[in-house]
RNA sequence: GGUCCCGUGGUCAAGUGGUUAAGACACCGCCCUUUCACGGCGGCUACAGGAGUUCGAAUCUCCUCGGGAUCACCA
Protein backbone atom coordinates (compact mmCIF):
# COMPACT_ATOMS: atom_id res chain seq x y z
CA UNK A 1 0.00 0.00 0.00
CA UNK A 2 1.31 3.28 -1.29
CA UNK A 3 2.22 5.93 2.16
CA UNK A 4 0.29 8.88 2.62
CA UNK A 5 1.15 11.26 5.05
CA UNK A 6 -0.05 14.82 5.47
CA UNK A 7 1.08 18.14 7.07
CA UNK A 8 -2.14 20.12 8.60
CA UNK A 9 -1.00 23.42 9.53
CA UNK A 10 -3.40 26.35 10.42
CA UNK A 11 -2.68 29.51 8.40
CA UNK A 12 -0.88 31.88 11.32
CA UNK A 13 1.26 33.85 9.56
CA UNK A 14 4.59 32.34 10.37
CA UNK A 15 6.24 28.91 10.08
CA UNK A 16 6.90 27.73 13.28
CA UNK A 17 9.93 25.88 13.89
CA UNK A 18 8.43 23.02 15.41
CA UNK A 19 5.97 22.94 12.54
CA UNK A 20 8.54 22.86 10.36
CA UNK A 21 10.24 20.13 12.04
CA UNK A 22 7.12 18.14 12.09
CA UNK A 23 6.33 18.78 8.14
CA UNK A 24 9.65 18.22 7.05
CA UNK A 25 9.76 14.93 8.88
CA UNK A 26 6.37 13.89 7.82
CA UNK A 27 7.89 15.12 4.05
CA UNK A 28 11.06 13.01 4.12
CA UNK A 29 8.97 9.85 6.02
CA UNK A 30 6.48 9.79 2.91
CA UNK A 31 9.30 10.14 0.52
CA UNK A 32 11.91 8.05 1.93
CA UNK A 33 9.18 5.12 1.66
CA UNK A 34 7.72 6.59 -1.91
CA UNK A 35 4.62 7.82 -0.94
CA UNK A 36 2.54 10.95 -0.98
CA UNK A 37 3.04 14.22 1.11
CA UNK A 38 -0.17 15.56 1.48
CA UNK A 39 -0.89 19.77 2.26
CA UNK A 40 -4.36 20.14 4.23
CA UNK A 41 -4.83 23.63 5.82
CA UNK A 42 -7.05 23.74 8.57
CA UNK A 43 -8.48 26.92 8.66
CA UNK A 44 -11.59 25.99 10.49
CA UNK A 45 -11.03 28.92 13.14
CA UNK A 46 -12.01 31.71 11.00
CA UNK A 47 -11.32 34.02 14.05
CA UNK A 48 -8.15 33.34 13.50
CA UNK A 49 -7.71 34.02 10.01
CA UNK A 50 -4.80 36.22 8.77
CA UNK A 51 -4.80 37.15 5.29
CA UNK A 52 -1.32 36.13 3.03
CA UNK A 53 -1.21 33.37 5.37
CA UNK A 54 -1.67 30.48 3.54
CA UNK A 55 1.12 32.06 1.16
CA UNK A 56 3.39 32.18 3.91
CA UNK A 57 3.07 28.05 4.24
CA UNK A 58 3.45 27.47 0.58
CA UNK A 59 6.08 29.91 0.28
CA UNK A 60 8.40 28.18 3.05
CA UNK A 61 7.28 24.91 2.07
CA UNK A 62 8.41 25.46 -1.71
CA UNK A 63 11.56 27.26 -0.99
CA UNK A 64 12.84 24.65 1.36
CA UNK A 65 12.42 22.21 -1.19
CA UNK A 66 9.13 20.23 0.32
CA UNK A 67 6.48 20.06 -2.38
CA UNK A 68 3.41 18.19 -1.60
CA UNK A 69 1.96 15.50 -4.37
CA UNK A 70 -2.02 16.53 -3.12
CA UNK A 71 -2.68 20.13 -1.56
CA UNK A 72 -5.31 22.89 -1.80
CA UNK A 73 -3.09 25.00 -5.05
CA UNK A 74 -2.23 22.15 -6.78
CA UNK A 75 -5.55 19.30 -5.85
CA UNK A 76 -5.71 15.76 -6.05
CA UNK A 77 -7.84 12.87 -6.13
CA UNK A 78 -8.97 13.27 -2.15
CA UNK A 79 -10.29 17.36 -1.88
CA UNK A 80 -10.93 19.78 -1.15
CA UNK A 81 -7.48 20.06 0.97
CA UNK A 82 -9.04 23.29 2.79
CA UNK A 83 -10.94 22.30 5.91
CA UNK A 84 -13.60 24.96 5.58
CA UNK A 85 -14.69 23.61 1.90
CA UNK A 86 -15.22 20.26 3.59
CA UNK A 87 -17.36 21.44 6.62
CA UNK A 88 -20.66 20.38 5.61
CA UNK A 89 -18.88 16.32 5.06
CA UNK A 90 -18.94 15.88 8.85
CA UNK A 91 -22.40 15.96 10.46
CA UNK A 92 -23.23 12.89 8.00
CA UNK A 93 -20.48 10.67 9.33
CA UNK A 94 -21.85 11.35 12.93
CA UNK A 95 -25.18 10.82 12.35
CA UNK A 96 -24.11 7.62 11.12
CA UNK A 97 -22.43 7.36 14.08
CA UNK A 98 -25.27 8.12 16.22
CA UNK A 99 -27.76 5.40 14.42
CA UNK A 100 -24.99 2.93 15.18
CA UNK A 101 -25.05 3.94 19.07
CA UNK A 102 -21.55 4.98 19.39
CA UNK A 103 -22.43 8.43 19.95
CA UNK A 104 -25.90 10.39 20.70
CA UNK A 105 -27.59 13.74 20.96
CA UNK A 106 -26.73 16.20 23.64
CA UNK A 107 -29.01 19.23 24.43
CA UNK A 108 -26.77 20.15 27.99
CA UNK A 109 -26.24 23.88 27.24
CA UNK A 110 -22.78 25.31 27.91
CA UNK A 111 -23.91 27.21 31.26
CA UNK A 112 -25.07 23.89 32.97
CA UNK A 113 -21.97 22.07 31.79
CA UNK A 114 -20.02 25.09 33.07
CA UNK A 115 -21.48 24.94 36.39
CA UNK A 116 -21.75 20.73 36.68
CA UNK A 117 -17.76 21.46 36.08
CA UNK A 118 -17.63 23.94 38.66
CA UNK A 119 -19.42 21.69 41.18
CA UNK A 120 -17.08 19.17 40.33
CA UNK A 121 -14.15 21.20 40.81
CA UNK A 122 -15.43 22.50 44.38
CA UNK A 123 -15.29 18.80 45.13
CA UNK A 124 -12.24 18.33 44.35
CA UNK A 125 -12.83 15.90 41.38
CA UNK A 126 -12.19 15.93 37.45
CA UNK A 127 -15.14 16.70 35.37
CA UNK A 128 -16.13 14.12 32.74
CA UNK A 129 -19.98 13.85 31.42
CA UNK A 130 -22.48 12.22 32.75
CA UNK A 131 -23.93 10.42 29.51
CA UNK A 132 -27.28 12.17 30.84
CA UNK A 133 -28.33 12.66 27.48
CA UNK A 134 -27.74 9.22 26.23
CA UNK A 135 -30.50 8.10 28.19
CA UNK A 136 -32.76 10.45 27.04
CA UNK A 137 -36.26 8.64 25.35
CA UNK A 138 -35.90 8.31 21.56
CA UNK A 139 -39.52 10.34 21.63
CA UNK A 140 -37.97 13.07 23.56
CA UNK A 141 -35.24 13.45 21.52
CA UNK A 142 -36.87 13.37 18.31
CA UNK A 143 -39.37 16.04 19.83
CA UNK A 144 -36.42 18.27 21.40
CA UNK A 145 -34.80 17.69 17.65
CA UNK A 146 -38.37 19.05 15.97
CA UNK A 147 -38.69 22.30 18.08
CA UNK A 148 -35.32 23.29 16.79
CA UNK A 149 -33.42 22.83 20.34
CA UNK A 150 -29.56 23.48 19.97
CA UNK A 151 -27.36 20.45 20.30
CA UNK A 152 -24.20 18.96 19.76
CA UNK A 153 -23.41 15.37 18.83
CA UNK A 154 -21.51 13.63 21.50
CA UNK A 155 -19.25 10.09 21.23
CA UNK A 156 -20.44 7.19 23.04
CA UNK A 157 -17.55 5.86 25.23
CA UNK A 158 -18.07 2.71 26.78
CA UNK A 159 -17.74 2.62 30.23
CA UNK A 160 -15.89 0.03 30.89
CA UNK A 161 -12.45 -1.92 28.85
CA UNK A 162 -10.01 -0.29 27.12
CA UNK A 163 -8.94 1.83 24.61
CA UNK A 164 -5.59 1.80 22.93
CA UNK A 165 -3.31 2.55 20.24
CA UNK A 166 -0.08 1.64 18.60
CA UNK A 167 2.36 4.05 18.25
CA UNK A 168 5.71 3.58 15.88
CA UNK A 169 7.97 5.34 18.37
CA UNK A 170 5.80 4.91 21.75
CA UNK A 171 4.45 1.35 21.37
CA UNK A 172 1.22 0.15 22.76
CA UNK A 173 -0.50 2.63 24.50
CA UNK A 174 -3.59 1.79 26.49
CA UNK A 175 -5.84 4.14 28.51
CA UNK A 176 -9.34 2.87 30.62
CA UNK A 177 -12.20 4.09 29.21
CA UNK A 178 -13.39 4.95 32.40
CA UNK A 179 -10.61 7.61 31.99
CA UNK A 180 -12.31 8.98 28.96
CA UNK A 181 -14.91 12.10 28.57
CA UNK A 182 -17.32 11.93 25.96
CA UNK A 183 -15.96 14.17 23.48
CA UNK A 184 -18.29 16.59 21.62
CA UNK A 185 -17.96 15.13 18.13
CA UNK A 186 -20.28 17.95 16.21
CA UNK A 187 -20.51 21.66 17.92
CA UNK A 188 -23.89 23.36 18.47
CA UNK A 189 -23.66 25.53 15.20
CA UNK A 190 -22.95 22.13 13.04
CA UNK A 191 -19.32 22.46 12.81
CA UNK A 192 -17.31 19.48 13.76
CA UNK A 193 -14.75 19.75 16.14
CA UNK A 194 -11.13 19.86 15.32
CA UNK A 195 -10.68 15.77 16.85
CA UNK A 196 -13.61 14.89 14.64
CA UNK A 197 -12.71 16.64 11.50
CA UNK A 198 -9.43 15.03 11.59
CA UNK A 199 -10.34 11.81 11.97
CA UNK A 200 -12.76 12.25 9.20
CA UNK A 201 -10.35 14.05 7.20
CA UNK A 202 -7.47 10.93 7.47
CA UNK A 203 -9.66 8.72 6.90
CA UNK A 204 -10.96 9.95 3.69
CA UNK A 205 -7.96 11.47 2.53
CA UNK A 206 -6.63 8.10 2.41
CA UNK A 207 -4.09 8.78 5.13
CA UNK A 208 -2.09 5.99 6.35
CA UNK A 209 0.44 7.17 8.52
CA UNK A 210 -0.86 9.93 10.81
CA UNK A 211 2.05 12.20 12.39
CA UNK A 212 1.94 14.82 14.40
CA UNK A 213 2.93 16.23 17.63
CA UNK A 214 3.10 14.40 21.39
CA UNK A 215 0.47 16.48 22.53
CA UNK A 216 -2.12 14.11 21.22
CA UNK A 217 -0.93 11.19 22.57
CA UNK A 218 -3.50 11.29 24.92
CA UNK A 219 -5.97 11.65 22.85
CA UNK A 220 -5.09 9.11 20.02
CA UNK A 221 -7.16 6.65 22.34
CA UNK A 222 -10.11 8.05 21.84
CA UNK A 223 -9.68 8.65 17.84
CA UNK A 224 -9.33 4.57 17.61
CA UNK A 225 -12.75 4.52 19.58
CA UNK A 226 -14.08 6.57 16.61
CA UNK A 227 -11.90 4.43 13.86
CA UNK A 228 -13.36 1.04 15.17
CA UNK A 229 -17.25 2.54 15.81
CA UNK A 230 -17.05 3.11 11.54
CA UNK A 231 -15.28 0.30 11.11
CA UNK A 232 -12.38 1.86 9.09
CA UNK A 233 -8.69 0.71 9.00
CA UNK A 234 -6.73 2.87 11.07
CA UNK A 235 -3.99 4.39 10.45
CA UNK A 236 -0.50 3.83 11.71
CA UNK A 237 0.49 6.54 14.09
CA UNK A 238 4.03 8.51 14.96
CA UNK A 239 3.83 10.83 17.25
CA UNK A 240 6.61 13.51 17.39
CA UNK A 241 8.61 15.84 20.07
CA UNK A 242 8.03 19.15 20.33
CA UNK A 243 11.27 21.44 20.18
CA UNK A 244 12.02 23.00 23.68
CA UNK A 245 13.79 26.36 24.84
CA UNK A 246 14.62 25.13 27.37
CA UNK A 247 14.04 21.91 29.79
CA UNK A 248 10.50 23.23 30.56
CA UNK A 249 9.42 25.18 27.51
CA UNK A 250 8.22 24.72 24.66
CA UNK A 251 9.80 26.93 21.46
CA UNK A 252 7.36 29.68 21.75
CA UNK A 253 6.50 32.92 19.97
CA UNK A 254 6.76 34.76 23.18
CA UNK A 255 10.96 33.92 22.83
CA UNK A 256 10.49 35.93 19.33
CA UNK A 257 12.88 33.16 17.69
CA UNK A 258 10.76 30.34 17.01
CA UNK A 259 10.31 31.13 13.77
CA UNK A 260 11.64 30.31 10.43
CA UNK A 261 11.39 33.89 9.24
CA UNK A 262 13.00 35.26 12.60
CA UNK A 263 16.06 33.17 11.06
CA UNK A 264 16.15 34.23 7.88
CA UNK A 265 15.82 38.08 9.04
CA UNK A 266 19.05 37.35 11.23
CA UNK A 267 20.87 36.00 8.49
CA UNK A 268 20.84 32.47 8.32
CA UNK A 269 20.32 30.19 5.29
CA UNK A 270 17.53 28.60 4.96
CA UNK A 271 19.58 25.19 4.21
CA UNK A 272 21.64 25.54 7.07
CA UNK A 273 17.92 25.91 9.50
CA UNK A 274 16.63 22.66 8.08
CA UNK A 275 19.43 20.87 8.96
CA UNK A 276 20.00 21.74 12.08
CA UNK A 277 16.25 21.05 12.59
CA UNK A 278 16.22 17.68 10.76
CA UNK A 279 18.81 16.68 13.47
CA UNK A 280 16.99 18.35 16.52
CA UNK A 281 15.55 14.98 17.19
CA UNK A 282 16.51 12.80 14.98
CA UNK A 283 19.77 11.15 14.03
CA UNK A 284 20.78 9.01 10.54
CA UNK A 285 22.94 6.50 12.74
CA UNK A 286 25.92 7.67 11.46
CA UNK A 287 28.01 10.28 12.42
CA UNK A 288 27.06 12.84 9.26
CA UNK A 289 25.88 16.24 10.01
CA UNK A 290 25.14 17.94 6.73
CA UNK A 291 22.70 16.90 4.88
CA UNK A 292 20.61 18.31 1.29
CA UNK A 293 17.25 17.82 1.08
CA UNK A 294 17.55 14.74 -0.86
CA UNK A 295 20.22 13.24 1.45
CA UNK A 296 17.90 13.60 4.40
CA UNK A 297 14.79 11.42 2.45
CA UNK A 298 17.72 8.61 1.44
CA UNK A 299 19.03 8.76 4.98
CA UNK A 300 15.50 9.06 7.20
CA UNK A 301 13.73 6.23 9.18
CA UNK A 302 11.71 6.74 12.20
CA UNK A 303 14.31 4.29 14.23
CA UNK A 304 16.00 7.80 14.43
CA UNK A 305 13.76 9.49 15.75
CA UNK A 306 13.96 10.49 19.51
CA UNK A 307 11.13 9.93 21.67
CA UNK A 308 12.16 12.77 24.13
CA UNK A 309 12.09 16.51 23.32
CA UNK A 310 15.17 18.96 22.37
CA UNK A 311 16.35 21.67 23.39
CA UNK A 312 16.83 24.05 20.80
CA UNK A 313 20.90 25.39 20.82
CA UNK A 314 20.87 28.44 18.29
CA UNK A 315 24.66 27.93 18.90
CA UNK A 316 24.83 24.95 16.87
CA UNK A 317 22.71 26.20 14.39
CA UNK A 318 25.03 29.38 13.73
CA UNK A 319 28.13 26.82 13.91
CA UNK A 320 26.09 25.00 11.03
CA UNK A 321 25.21 28.29 9.40
CA UNK A 322 28.81 29.26 9.35
CA UNK A 323 29.84 26.19 7.69
CA UNK A 324 27.05 26.39 5.12
CA UNK A 325 28.72 29.63 4.07
CA UNK A 326 31.76 28.76 3.90
CA UNK A 327 30.76 26.50 1.44
CA UNK A 328 29.19 28.98 -0.66
CA UNK A 329 31.27 29.71 -3.95
CA UNK A 330 32.70 33.84 -3.87
CA UNK A 331 29.93 34.86 -5.98
CA UNK A 332 27.00 33.09 -4.06
CA UNK A 333 28.39 34.66 -0.60
CA UNK A 334 28.43 38.17 -2.57
CA UNK A 335 25.16 37.57 -3.64
CA UNK A 336 24.06 37.31 -0.48
CA UNK A 337 26.38 39.36 1.89
CA UNK A 338 25.48 42.33 -0.79
CA UNK A 339 22.26 44.29 0.91
CA UNK A 340 24.88 43.73 4.23
CA UNK A 341 27.30 45.77 2.52
CA UNK A 342 24.62 48.25 1.44
CA UNK A 343 23.68 48.33 5.24
CA UNK A 344 27.00 48.63 5.95
CA UNK A 345 27.60 51.58 3.59
CA UNK A 346 30.25 50.13 1.67
CA UNK A 347 30.51 49.61 -1.72
CA UNK A 348 30.72 46.85 -3.75
CA UNK A 349 33.52 47.43 -5.90
CA UNK A 350 35.89 45.33 -3.99
CA UNK A 351 33.37 42.35 -3.53
CA UNK A 352 35.84 39.57 -4.74
CA UNK A 353 38.23 40.82 -1.85
CA UNK A 354 35.14 41.49 0.62
CA UNK A 355 34.14 37.84 -0.34
CA UNK A 356 37.75 36.08 0.14
CA UNK A 357 38.33 38.22 3.78
CA UNK A 358 34.72 37.59 4.94
CA UNK A 359 33.85 34.42 4.42
CA UNK A 360 35.54 32.66 6.66
CA UNK A 361 34.61 34.61 9.46
CA UNK A 362 30.93 35.12 9.00
CA UNK A 363 28.69 32.65 11.17
CA UNK A 364 25.42 34.81 9.93
CA UNK A 365 25.11 37.46 7.50
CA UNK A 366 23.46 39.93 10.02
CA UNK A 367 27.01 40.05 11.34
CA UNK A 368 28.81 41.72 8.62
CA UNK A 369 27.69 45.23 8.80
CA UNK A 370 29.64 45.00 12.51
CA UNK A 371 32.39 43.75 11.01
CA UNK A 372 32.75 46.42 8.11
CA UNK A 373 31.55 49.71 10.60
CA UNK A 374 34.94 51.08 10.01
CA UNK A 375 35.38 51.52 6.32
CA UNK A 376 32.94 54.08 5.75
CA UNK A 377 34.41 55.66 8.71
CA UNK A 378 37.63 55.52 11.01
CA UNK A 379 36.26 55.23 14.19
CA UNK A 380 37.51 57.44 17.09
CA UNK A 381 40.40 55.25 18.83
CA UNK A 382 42.80 55.68 21.95
CA UNK A 383 46.15 55.35 20.79
CA UNK A 384 46.20 52.04 23.73
CA UNK A 385 45.64 50.40 20.51
CA UNK A 386 48.38 50.70 19.30
CA UNK A 387 49.99 48.52 22.49
CA UNK A 388 50.25 44.95 21.79
CA UNK A 389 52.00 42.02 23.51
CA UNK A 390 52.18 39.64 21.48
CA UNK A 391 52.53 41.87 18.08
CA UNK A 392 55.68 43.49 20.09
CA UNK A 393 54.49 47.00 19.86
CA UNK A 394 53.94 49.99 21.38
CA UNK A 395 52.94 54.21 21.17
CA UNK A 396 56.89 54.41 20.27
CA UNK A 397 57.61 51.94 18.04
CA UNK A 398 54.07 52.12 16.10
CA UNK A 399 55.55 55.77 15.28
CA UNK A 400 58.60 55.02 13.85
CA UNK A 401 56.48 51.80 11.96
CA UNK A 402 53.77 54.83 10.79
CA UNK A 403 56.43 56.81 9.64
CA UNK A 404 58.16 54.51 7.48
CA UNK A 405 55.24 52.70 6.35
CA UNK A 406 54.20 56.42 4.82
CA UNK A 407 57.08 57.10 3.08
CA UNK A 408 56.76 53.48 1.50
CA UNK A 409 53.48 53.35 0.39
CA UNK A 410 53.98 57.02 -1.01
CA UNK A 411 56.58 55.51 -3.42
CA UNK A 412 54.07 52.82 -4.84
CA UNK A 413 53.61 53.53 -8.13
CA UNK A 414 50.38 51.41 -8.23
CA UNK A 415 47.96 50.81 -4.71
CA UNK A 416 47.26 46.86 -5.49
CA UNK A 417 47.53 44.31 -3.48
CA UNK A 418 51.17 42.86 -4.08
CA UNK A 419 53.08 45.89 -3.96
CA UNK A 420 51.95 46.85 -0.67
CA UNK A 421 52.39 43.43 0.69
CA UNK A 422 56.05 43.66 -0.86
CA UNK A 423 56.63 47.26 0.40
CA UNK A 424 55.66 46.70 4.00
CA UNK A 425 57.08 43.20 4.19
CA UNK A 426 60.00 44.38 3.14
CA UNK A 427 60.46 47.25 5.03
CA UNK A 428 59.40 44.29 8.41
CA UNK A 429 62.70 42.47 7.11
CA UNK A 430 64.74 45.35 6.88
CA UNK A 431 64.08 46.48 9.94
CA UNK A 432 64.22 43.02 11.57
CA UNK A 433 61.09 43.04 12.92
CA UNK A 434 58.11 40.03 13.14
CA UNK A 435 55.94 41.03 10.51
CA UNK A 436 53.18 41.57 13.25
CA UNK A 437 55.37 44.49 14.53
CA UNK A 438 55.19 46.05 11.33
CA UNK A 439 51.45 45.10 10.69
CA UNK A 440 49.69 45.51 13.92
CA UNK A 441 50.51 49.50 13.88
CA UNK A 442 49.54 49.92 10.21
CA UNK A 443 45.84 47.94 10.68
CA UNK A 444 45.12 49.84 13.26
CA UNK A 445 46.14 53.20 12.20
CA UNK A 446 43.93 52.28 9.19
CA UNK A 447 41.08 50.76 10.86
CA UNK A 448 40.54 52.24 14.22
CA UNK A 449 39.64 49.25 15.79
CA UNK A 450 41.26 45.88 17.37
CA UNK A 451 39.65 43.48 15.58
CA UNK A 452 39.28 43.34 11.98
CA UNK A 453 38.24 41.20 9.16
CA UNK A 454 41.42 40.71 6.95
CA UNK A 455 45.13 42.52 7.85
CA UNK A 456 46.40 45.45 7.00
CA UNK A 457 46.59 45.39 3.36
CA UNK A 458 43.57 44.02 2.76
CA UNK A 459 41.87 47.01 5.10
CA UNK A 460 44.28 49.57 2.52
CA UNK A 461 42.59 48.10 -0.94
CA UNK A 462 39.08 48.18 0.61
CA UNK A 463 40.27 51.72 1.64
CA UNK A 464 41.63 53.10 -1.41
CA UNK A 465 45.18 54.78 -1.42
CA UNK A 466 43.63 58.78 -0.46
CA UNK A 467 41.86 57.30 2.82
CA UNK A 468 44.54 55.00 4.03
CA UNK A 469 46.93 57.64 3.28
CA UNK A 470 44.98 59.60 5.06
CA UNK A 471 44.36 57.44 8.23
CA UNK A 472 48.21 56.79 8.54
CA UNK A 473 48.85 60.38 8.97
CA UNK A 474 45.85 60.59 11.47
CA UNK A 475 47.51 57.64 13.12
CA UNK A 476 50.67 59.13 13.29
CA UNK A 477 49.67 62.33 14.49
CA UNK A 478 48.08 60.63 17.36
CA UNK A 479 51.38 59.26 18.40
CA UNK A 480 52.89 62.65 18.50
C1' G B 1 -5.25 16.18 41.11
C1' G B 2 -6.47 11.73 37.46
C1' U B 3 -4.37 9.59 33.09
C1' C B 4 -0.38 9.20 29.57
C1' C B 5 4.66 10.17 27.99
C1' C B 6 9.80 11.34 28.78
C1' G B 7 14.79 11.29 31.78
C1' U B 8 23.03 9.54 28.89
C1' G B 9 27.92 15.77 29.75
C1' G B 10 25.66 22.94 29.52
C1' U B 11 23.10 21.45 24.40
C1' C B 12 22.17 17.73 20.27
C1' A B 13 23.15 12.70 20.60
C1' A B 14 25.38 7.08 19.75
C1' G B 15 24.37 3.10 22.71
C1' U B 16 19.08 -2.35 22.64
C1' G B 17 22.99 -7.27 29.00
C1' G B 18 29.92 -7.46 28.80
C1' U B 19 32.40 -0.49 25.35
C1' U B 20 38.46 2.75 28.36
C1' A B 21 30.15 5.15 27.71
C1' A B 22 31.16 7.32 20.63
C1' G B 23 30.72 11.85 17.86
C1' A B 24 29.14 17.13 17.20
C1' C B 25 28.25 22.22 19.31
C1' A B 26 29.77 25.21 23.37
C1' C B 27 33.82 25.98 26.80
C1' C B 28 39.30 25.78 28.07
C1' G B 29 44.54 25.17 26.51
C1' C B 30 48.36 24.75 22.78
C1' C B 31 49.96 25.24 17.55
C1' C B 32 49.48 28.04 12.95
C1' U B 33 49.17 33.31 12.02
C1' U B 34 49.20 40.06 9.82
C1' U B 35 44.41 41.24 14.79
C1' C B 36 40.08 38.26 14.79
C1' A B 37 38.34 34.15 12.39
C1' C B 38 39.42 29.64 9.64
C1' G B 39 42.44 25.26 10.18
C1' G B 40 45.30 21.50 13.29
C1' C B 41 46.14 19.09 18.09
C1' G B 42 44.68 18.24 23.08
C1' G B 43 41.48 18.77 27.46
C1' C B 44 37.00 19.33 30.73
C1' U B 45 32.13 17.46 31.62
C1' A B 46 27.11 12.45 31.56
C1' C B 47 24.02 7.19 32.39
C1' A B 48 18.28 11.53 37.85
C1' G B 49 18.17 8.43 42.67
C1' G B 50 17.22 3.75 45.11
C1' A B 51 16.06 -1.31 45.24
C1' G B 52 15.90 -5.80 42.56
C1' U B 53 16.95 -9.68 38.31
C1' U B 54 21.83 -11.38 36.57
C1' C B 55 28.40 -13.93 36.87
C1' G B 56 27.71 -8.99 34.74
C1' A B 57 23.04 -3.45 33.88
C1' A B 58 23.04 3.13 30.81
C1' U B 59 20.51 -1.14 28.67
C1' C B 60 15.40 -5.68 31.92
C1' U B 61 11.68 -4.98 36.44
C1' C B 62 9.71 -2.09 40.50
C1' C B 63 9.62 2.29 43.47
C1' U B 64 10.98 7.41 44.20
C1' C B 65 12.22 12.04 42.20
C1' G B 66 12.23 15.54 38.24
C1' G B 67 10.01 17.40 33.75
C1' G B 68 6.27 17.56 30.03
C1' A B 69 1.42 16.60 27.78
C1' U B 70 -3.72 16.10 28.38
C1' C B 71 -8.37 16.40 30.95
C1' A B 72 -12.91 22.72 26.14
C1' C B 73 -19.00 23.40 21.88
C1' C B 74 -9.74 25.93 20.59
C1' A B 75 -7.14 24.11 16.80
Amino acid sequence: MEVRTRFAPSPTGYMHLGNLRSALYTYLFAKANGGKFILRIEDTDQSRYVPGAVDVIYRTLKSIGMQWDEGPDIGGDYGPYVQSERKNMYLPYAEQLVKAGKAYYCFCTEEELAERREQAAARGETFKYDKHCLHLSQEEIQRRLDAGEPYVIRQNVPEHGEASFDDVLYGHIAVDCSDLDDMILIKADGMPTYNFANVIDDHTMGITHVMRGNEYLSSTPKYNLLYDAFGWEKPTYIHMTPIMRDATHKLSKRDGDAYFEDYINKGYLKEAIVNYVALLGWNPGDEREFFTMDELIKAFSVDGMSKSPAIFDVNKLTWMNAEYVRRLTPEQFTEYALPYYKKAGVGAEHADLLARILQQRTETFAQIPDMLDFIPQLPDYDVELFTNKKSKTNPEIAKHVLEIAIAALDALPAWEEQPIHDALLGLAEKEGMKNGTMLWPVRIALAGKQVTPGGAIEIAILLGREESMRRLKVGLEKLA
